[in-house]
DNA sequence: GTTAAATGATACGTTTCGAGTATCAAATTG
DNA sequence: CAATTTGATACTCGAAACGTATCATTTAAC
């Protein structure tokens, strides 16, 4: 069972290097470097948090990304849904379609009540308190 | 993000199914017809079952599966194991290795407690809760 | 005993998706 | 202008999910 792609694990660690070391701007060279993840793929990821506003960037010579929000106002569950689509954990597909139980399957009803509390716990989490969390 | 794929899913169904009815040995035909599900996925998945110890089988005519073991037995967790692996939601890989930061990674250390209380949760499921969930 | 209906075992095919690469264009700084 | 940076987007590759096909074996009923 997959929680966090390897999207979502880059993006939140790139975060974390940025959020934790103030020196403004960043380019996707020294975060690939520190943070050993392939270059151009890590620049993919950062693109897309800059076009959905949790990172600004500048092109040019001493460019590069830094937070556009502050990161106790950058939560998990964002980046997750960002990257990984919905938090529902059960779509309840059939080939394509809905599932015909979907109304009286006992499963889905107990998954659902699970989900519920498991995505709440999920949501407090933000690049702040795992900054805080640090060791 | 999954939780259940559809062999936990099939397999799921085809036991509330058998549990629910007790007029004792089901071939796959008739799951098959019932639950419409490709008769020889279904079929691979329950043999898997009766491998694993949770159904008998009996060939030949008049043959077809039984439960093993009561409702109450047959833990939702267990099936998961089988047919998804390991409940851990997440490895850590790092192109398939262990990611470096494992000590020291916040994100991991907060996925790990919340996931402990979700496993705890899903390993309440039986077939039987379930059944006696049913509308 | 022959036949039909069932499972056992296992190999194969197909589609989807995750993970990562490649490349050209545009902007900025010095 | 040259170097360095991001923007946009198409592509490749491999593994896993999902499902099919087939031959062998067992058993009940007639």
């Amino acid at each position: 069972m997959r929680l966090i792609n390897r999207n979502t694990d880059y993006a939140i660690k790139a975060l974390l290097h940025i959020a934790g070391n103030s020196s403004g701007r960043f380019p996707v060279s020294e975060l690939s470097d520190v943070l050993k993840i392939p270059h151009p793929f890590l620049r993919k990821i950062l693109q897309v948090l800059q076009k959905e506003g949790i990172l600004l960037s500048s092109k040019g010579k001493g460019g590069g990304f830094a937070l556009a929000i502050p990161p106790k106002r950058i939560y998990l569950t964002d980046v997750m849904k960002i990257f990984q689509g919905s938090l529902e954990l059960d779509h309840c597909l059939y080939r394509k379609e809905l599932c015909p139980d979907i109304k009286t399957c006992p499963l889905r009803r107990k998954i659902l009540s699970l989900e519920k509390r498991f995505v709440q716990e999920l949501a407090s989490i933000t690049i702040q308190s795992l900054l805080d969390d640090k060791p």
